[in-house]
DNA sequence: GTATTTTAAGATAAAAGAGTCTCAATAATA
DNA sequence: TATTATTGAGACTCTTTTATCTTAAAATAC
C-alpha cells in the first residue's frame, strides 16, 4: 500500500474542503457523513492536519474546519508529508538504513529514479486542480455517486 | 510504505540466492544469518515463494531452497506479486474501490502514470541484474558491509 | 533403524495500524 | 447562565502485520 488509509482519508477530506472553498467552516461531522469515514478517526486525522497548519479549525456552533491556505496553494504532497510522513519519498526500497548515493544498495538507483516520479506527482497536483477535474467530469470521492452529490445540501 | 516487511525481506533473500546461484540448496538458517533476518520468520516468507514456484526447497542434511528458474528469469515484480499481491498495481490512490477507466476518482490518471512506472522498473529489473550491479560495486544488502562479505564462506 | 539436519506448519505473542468511545474545552445562542 | 454544537485529547479495542516458539515431516548419515 503506497499511502496509509489515514493519508487517504486526510486526502478525501481536503479535497472535500477544497470543493467548498467559501471560507465557511465545515463540520467534521459533516464530512464523516459524506465522506464515509468514521466520524472520531477523521477527527483525529484532521487534528494532525491542522496542527501541521494545512486546516484551521473553530470550535462550536458554526464551527468546523477549513482549508488554511487556498486550495491552489496546497499540493498532495503537503498532506501526505503531515500524515505519513516523508519516509515514502526517503526510504530504501529494499529496507536498509542510510541507503543513498554514498551507501547505496543494488536497487538504490532505479527505485530513486521511481521515487521520483512518485514525488514529482504528488509535488505537481494541487487539491483545487483535482476539484476542478472533479467537478467538471463529476468524478467521485466515495463507493458510490459523483463529485455532486456531495454537496446537494 | 511501498513494500511490506515481508516482500522486503523476499527480495533481499532471493538475491542472496541469485548471488550465489551454482544450483546448490542453501539453508534458510545460513540466509537469516548473514541477512540478519530472524529464521523463523524469513521461513515463513520463503515458504511463500516456493508455493508461487519461484523457489524450490529440499528438506534434510544438505537441504535448502534454491531459485527454480535463472536469476535472469526472475523478475522482481514476480517476488512483489507472490508475496505482497497486486493491490499495488491496481488499488486506487484514494482507496475507492473500483476506481478504473470507467469509474475513475479525480486523481486516477495521475496515479496510474505513476503507478506504471513503478509497475514498469519492477517488471524490467531481473535478480541477475542487480547481483551483477551488487557484485561490481561491492554493494550491500545488509545494514553493514558490502555484497563480498555476504558470500565468504 | 536411530540420530541429525533441515524445511513445513501451526500456535502464540508482540507491535503497529485502524477504529471507537468518553470526557473536557470552547464558542454561540437562547 | 444554561444549553447546545462543535473540536481536542486521551484511553481503549479490534485487526493486521511482524515476529517467535513448538512440533511434525522428510532426508541424510552413521
Amino acid at each position: 500500500m503506497l499511502l496509509s488509509k489515514s493519508c487517504v482519508y486526510g486526502l478525501r477530506a481536503s479535497l472535500y474542503l477544497a470543493a467548498r472553498e467559501q471560507g465557511e467552516f465545515i463540520p467534521i461531522r459533516n464530512m464523516s457523513d459524506k465522506l464515509e469515514i468514521s466520524f472520531h478517526f477523521l477527527t483525529k486525522i484532521l487534528q494532525q492536519l491542522t496542527a501541521e497548519g494545512i486546516l484551521e479549525s473553530f470550535k462550536g456552533p458554526n464551527g468546523g474546519v477549513r482549508l488554511k491556505k487556498s486550495g491552489t496553494e496546497v499540493q498532495l504532497i503537503d498532506i501526505v508529508l503531515a500524515i505519513d510522513g516523508p519516509q515514502l519519498l526517503t526510504e530504501c526500497a529494499l529496507g536498509l538504513p542510510g541507503c543513498g548515493v554514498k551507501n547505496p544498495c543494488p536497487l538504490h538507483d532505479k527505485w530513486a529514479e521511481t521515487r521520483d516520479a512518485i514525488h514529482e506527482m504528488l509535488e505537481k497536483t494541487t487539491l483545487t486542480e483535482l476539484v476542478h477535474k472533479g467537478k467538471t467530469e463529476n468524478l467521485r470521492l466515495t463507493t458510490d455517486g459523483g463529485f455532486d452529490i456531495l454537496f446537494d445540501n
